[in-house]
DNA sequence: ACCTGAACACCGTTCAAGT
DNA sequence: ACCTGAACACCGTTCAAGT
């Protein structure tokens, strides 16, 4: 038992905290053991009393940054729900960059990760959505707000001088590439472009739109495997 | 001047190649000037005198990957082109998933990526798309198919057993997960289903349908700035 | 001009030793 | 029970030395 007002001892808590900050400032390849260790005061290999190894913190960390994604409020229509939990994990993962890493690559799913999946089928279905469109409306959200935040990170835009700094810094060619110059003039340039706020939206919307019409077409169109041919081989 | 017959020097070319073919392996960790070194039976040091360090030869990587994705074809539709390009960019990832890495962080804009980026403008402005719409087409089609590979590569469906195996080998609580063990039940178990093949194509037309319903509405609506609010302030 | 070995400051992890 | 120092096999990179 520790004493009182001291900082609690050595936890997996304290210790993949300890590595979320680590990886705030350094990125994912700067979170060592050692590195891990410096921030809480004490050696690396102390650490290994506490989890098995680095995969194992790697995988504390996958946990960490899921159930920091917002999930739909029960009682949520699917699209007012779908729309909070994919902007939530859009913030996350921007505050986070380096939380991108684990959506691939982690193989044994965390418990934060299945509840988050949990809550988004259970937000779909609670409003009537079809087994098989909830499982597309999953699967294409799932992949627009990760690989947004992917091409966002990419992309330098939003950085000090905004966009227009960015387009006096590349210096596109514009013989070369006459249609990103067009577009840069046309869209970004004059415009307060802020690629991050303003084309997420637009995206996430297209999307949803996409989903309403699909799940509109279905309710249309009888309730009998929609989603497959109608000779119900199911293709393939 | 190399002698006959003897493979040729060192080069950045072979040396890039060489790097590849050690992340194909070992993935992009894997990676090390020692490690490609070795592949090409020489020692590290030796490729200081090619490429200026392990940075350069990241970037070099990252073009090596960008120009193996296929462009749109020129006369090509766009909503012909894009498809083209998205099946090809998610076949490109799925056979070197540690490209991924590279679409985030890589800062410098590659060659292959611009050309890659001209290309797709190319073909949707080509083809009569506005200027604004092209650039949220760009947008959420990027975002989605690299999305798309991050979260596919993440679940290990398309193993050895396919997904009945996995469905089996996670054995979700259905107590606790009563929305994922529906969906098991009946989208995945006995359905022959391949979530890559299958929900891959069915998220991309979705989006392209999305597309198709914007770009006939603004066709409709007049050409002077659909986009935007009609009062012509453009929000923010 | 190109390749290399030794060296330096890192890394994850093991293990015997301390308290 | 928990922490640590030395050790081992790695890593990127520098530099003086070879050819």
């Amino acid at each position: 038992m520790p004493k009182r007002g001291v900082r609690p001892v050595l936890t997996p808590e304290r210790i993949v905290e300890a590595a979320a900050a680590v990886a705030d400032r350094e990125g994912l390849p700067g979170v060592s053991m050692r590195a891990v260790g410096r921030e809480l005061g004490v050696e690396a290999m102390s650490l290994y009393h506490h989890v098995a190894g680095k995969e194992a913190l790697l995988d504390l960390l996958a946990g960490w940054i899921m159930e920091r994604i917002e999930p739909p409020r029960p009682g949520e229509g699917w699209r007012d729900g779908m729309r909070r939990r994919s902007r939530s994990a859009r913030e996350v993962m921007r505050a986070h960059p380096w939380g991108l890493g684990f959506v691939e690559s982690r193989r044994a799913p965390n418990d934060a990760l299945l509840r988050g999946h949990e809550a988004v089928l259970e937000c779909l279905r609670a409003d009537g959505m079809p087994v098989r469109l909830a499982a597309h409306a999953f699967s294409v959200l799932d992949a627009y707000v990760y690989g947004f935040v992917l091409t966002e990170q990419y992309l330098p835009f939003q950085e000090d001088g905004g966009a227009e700094a960015l387009v006096a810094e590349m210096a596109l060619p514009a013989d070369r590439y006459p249609r990103m110059t067009e577009l840069m003039r046309e869209v970004v340039v004059g415009q307060d472009y802020d690629y991050g706020a303003d084309e997420f939206e637009v995206g996430l919307e297209l999307v949803l739109d996409a989903l309403a019409a699909r799940l509109d077409a279905e309710r249309r169109g009888g309730a009998d495997g929609p989603d497959e041919p109608a000779d119900g081989t199911g293709g393939r």
